[in-house]
DNA sequence: GCCGTTTTCGGCCCGACTGTTTTCAGTCG
C-alpha cells in the first residue's frame, strides 16, 4: 500500500479542490492545500501518530487533525463524502487542465453540462465555450492547446511515483520464502522520465508460489492475466504491473532482456548472431550450449564488451562505446557531496534550516546551499533583511557535523534578463541559482537573450531548471539551446539538472548536448522538505541518461574546488 | 482552516499576465 501520508495528502488535496469548485472560501482551500503538501512531506507516518502528534504537523490544526484521524481510523472523511456526492467525479479532473481553474470549471459545468475532459473537448469542437461570459475564440484555442499538451503525457507515470510503487512491490515479494531474487526492470530501471507500466522480474524455482504471493500482495487489486511464469496486475492505485518469474540460473540474461530498451536488445542480438551465438532471455548460447546467463556482466563480457549501465541502454551509441572501451565515467549517486539548491520555511519550504541541515548531514553530505526564493517572487515575501538574518544564522550553524552551509538564493530572471537585488548585494552570496519563474511564453529570441544575460552575470553560478518544463502540464520554454549552452560553457555558469520528478530539467538529451558543448552541471534536489533531498537519485539517473561524466558535475567536487568555481575565479574577476 | 516578539481576531500569497472587458475576472507561480 502507498504510504499513509500520501493517502491522507490525496484526500486533503481532493477536499481542497472540491471546496474550491463549490465556491468555498479561498483561504480555506489554501489551508487544505498547504496541509496536504505538509503531510506528504512529513517525515513521520501519520498512521503512527496520535492527536497531539498530528497537531504538531505544520499547517495542520485541530480541524484538519480530526479529519486525518477520521481518515486513518475510519477510512473516510465525512465532509469529503458529502462533497463527492455534490460534485460529479469528472469535474475535479478538469482542474488538472492547465489554465482551467475552479471558477471556470464550475461555470462550464453549470452552463454547458461539461463534467469531464472528453466533454470539454466536444464542447470546444462545437465552439460552445465562446458564448459564455468571459470566454472568446482565443481563450478557447488556448484551452484546446493546453489539453493537447496535457494529454501528450498520455497516462504515463512520473519516475518518482513509479519508483515508489515498484520498490514497495519488490519489498513485498522479496520477503516471500519462494523468491530468491526480485527487482524491477524495464524503463523504470533505465530511469526514463515517465514510465508506462512497471516490469518486475523474480527468480525462483517454484514460479507458481511466487505468482500466488504476487496475487496476495495488499497493493495488488486485480490479476487479470495469470500464467505459470507471467502475470499482469493492476495495483490499488491503478498502476499496471507485469511480473515475470525465471529460474535463478538465467537471472542475468532475463534481467538484460526485460530491462531493454528494445532497441538496445535488438542491437545486442544482432551482435550475438554475427558471432554465431544466440541471445535470449534464457542466456547467450551457441548450439544450445549456454555461454553466459547468470549475470548481466557475464553476458556483456561474452559479447566482448564492457558492462553497460541500465541508464545508457537506449541504443544511442552505448554499444559501440562499450565495444571499444570508451563508455563515459558516469556520475554516481554516492559521488554527490552536497546539494546546491534547497529551500527552507523562510520562503516556501516546509522545514527549518536546522532540519534541512540535519537531513543533509544524515545523508553524509559535506556541503549544502540554502537557496530560498528572492524578493521578486513576491508571494514568498523575501526581503533583504530576512536574507541577512538567515545568513547570520546559517554561518553560526555551518560546520557542525562536518556539513558546510553555503548561503545562496534562487533568483528570478526577469523578462529582460535582470535579477533580484543589485550587483553589490548579489556579490555577497556564496552561491546563486537563477531561474525563470514568469513570462514563460516570451519569444524565442527574447528568451535566449534573457537567459544568456543571467548566465553572464558575474555572481550567478547555476541556472535553475533551465527549460522550466513541468512533466505532464507545462511545456519547456523556447530558446536557442546551443546558444545558451555555449554561453554557459564560456561564462563558467553551471546548468542545473533539477531532480524533482515532475521537472527532471535539464532532461537527458539536452544534458547530453550541453555536455558536448562544454557545460558543467549541478545536480540538485530543489528540496522544499527534508524528504525531497532523496530525489537526488532521479537527477543523477537523468544525468546518466545524458551521458554526464562525474568530473563535469560540480557538486561531486570537494568543497575547496567548488568554492573556486563559485567564485568564478577561473573565468574573470567580478565586476565592481 | 491556520496561526501569533505587533495579534486568540483578523489577517492570510502578491503581482503579473491574459483575454475579455469598457474597469475586471480568472489563473498561475
Amino acid at each position: 500500500m502507498p504510504r499513509s501520508n500520501d493517502l491522507v495528502a490525496n484526500a486533503l488535496s481532493e477536499l481542497a479542490d472540491l471546496i474550491a469548485i463549490t465556491g468555498g472560501d479561498p483561504f480555506r482551500v489554501r489551508s487544505y492545500e498547504k496541509a496536504a503538501r505538509s503531510v506528504a512531506a512529513y517525515p513521520i507516518d501519520v498512521d503512527t501518530l496520535g492527536e497531539s502528534g498530528l497537531d504538531a504537523i505544520p499547517a495542520v490544526g485541530s480541524h484538519i487533525a480530526a479529519k486525518i484521524a477520521s481518515f486513518v481510523h475510519r477510512g473516510h472523511i465525512d465532509e469529503l463524502d458529502e462533497l463527492r456526492a455534490q460534485v460529479p467525479a469528472g469535474l475535479r479532473s478538469l482542474l488538472d487542465v492547465p489554465g482551467l481553474g475552479p471558477r471556470r470549471a464550475r461555470q462550464i459545468y453549470d452552463e454547458l453540462g461539461v463534467a469531464s475532459v472528453p466533454d470539454l473537448l466536444s464542447a470546444l469542437g462545437h465552439e460552445r465555450l465562446r458564448g459564455l461570459r468571459g470566454w472568446g475564440p482565443t481563450s478557447e484555442a488556448r484551452l484546446a492547446q493546453a489539453i493537447h499538451d496535457f494529454q501528450g503525457a498520455g497516462g504515463r507515470l512520473q519516475l518518482g511515483v513509479a519508483t515508489e510503487v515498484a520498490e514497495e512491490l519488490v519489498g513485498g515479494l522479496g520477503s516471500q520464502g519462494a523468491v530468491q531474487r526480485v527487482t524491477y526492470a524495464g524503463s523504470l530501471r533505465r530511469m526514463r522520465e515517465t514510465i508506462g507500466d512497471i516490469d518486475l522480474l523474480a527468480a525462483a524455482d517454484d514460479a507458481e508460489q511466487v505468482m500466488d504471493a504476487f496475487a496476495g500482495l495488499a497493493s495488488i487489486a486485480d490479476l487479470p492475466v495469470r500464467g505459470p511464469t507471467r502475470g499482469a496486475a493492476v495495483t490499488t492505485t491503478g498502476v499496471h504491473v507485469d511480473l515475470r518469474v525465471v529460474p535463478p540460473e538465467v537471472w542475468g540474461a532475463a534481467l538484460l532482456y526485460f530491462t531493454g530498451s528494445k532497441a538496445h536488445n535488438i542491437h545486442l542480438r544482432r551482435l550475438a548472431q554475427r558471432a554465431g551465438t544466440k541471445l535470449s532471455e534464457y542466456g547467450l548460447t551457441r548450439n544450445g550450449h549456454v555461454l553466459a546467463a547468470a549475470t548481466e556482466a557475464e553476458v556483456y563480457a561474452q559479447l566482448g564488451m564492457a558492462y553497460v549501465p541500465p541508464t545508457l541502454r537506449e541504443d544511442r551509441g552505448e554499444i559501440e562505446a562499450a565495444l571499444d572501451g570508451s563508455l563515459p565515467h558516469l556520475v554516481e549517486l554516492d559521488a554527490i557531496r552536497g546539494d546546491l539548491h534547497t529551500h527552507t520555511d523562510l520562503t516556501d519550504g516546509l522545514a527549518s534550516m536546522e532540519e534541512m541541515a540535519a537531513a543533509a548531514r544524515a545523508r553524509g553530505y559535506r556541503y549544502m546551499a540554502v537557496t530560498d526564493h528572492a524578493p521578486l517572487l513576491s508571494m514568498q515575501r523575501m526581503t533583504t533583511e530576512k536574507a541577512l538574518v538567515q545568513r547570520a544564522a546559517l554561518r553560526a550553524l555551518s560546520g557542525r557535523g562536518g556539513l558546510t552551509l553555503l548561503h545562496g538564493s534562487e533568483l528570478n530572471i526577469q523578462p529582460d534578463g535582470t535579477l533580484d537585488w543589485d550587483d553589490d548585494f548579489l556579490s555577497h552570496f556564496d552561491v546563486l541559482v537563477a531561474s525563470v519563474h514568469s513570462a514563460f511564453r516570451l519569444g524565442r529570441d527574447a528568451m535566449t537573450a534573457r537567459i544568456i544575460r543571467a548566465i553572464e552575470h558575474p555572481a550567478v553560478n547555476i541556472i535553475g531548471h533551465p527549460t522550466g518544463r513541468s512533466l505532464g502540464s507545462r511545456p519547456p520554454i523556447d530558446f536557442d539551446r546551443d546558444a545558451v549552452f555555449r554561453a554557459a560553457a564560456r561564462a563558467g555558469t553551471a546548468l542545473e539538472i533539477n531532480s524533482f520528478p515532475d521537472r527532471l530539467d535539464l532532461g537527458d538529451e539536452l544534458a547530453r548536448r550541453a555536455q558536448e558543448l562544454g557545460v558543467l552541471f549541478a545536480i540538485s534536489s530543489d528540496a522544499h522538505a527534508t524528504r525531497h533531498l532523496d530525489n537526488m537519485r532521479y537527477g543523477v539517473g537523468t544525468a546518466q541518461r545524458g551521458w554526464v561524466r562525474q568530473e563535469n558535475v560540480v557538486n561531486t567536487w570537494p568543497l575547496a574546488r567548488l568554492r573556486r568555481f563559485l567564485a568564478k575565479e577561473h573565468v574573470a574577476s567580478r565586476s565592481a
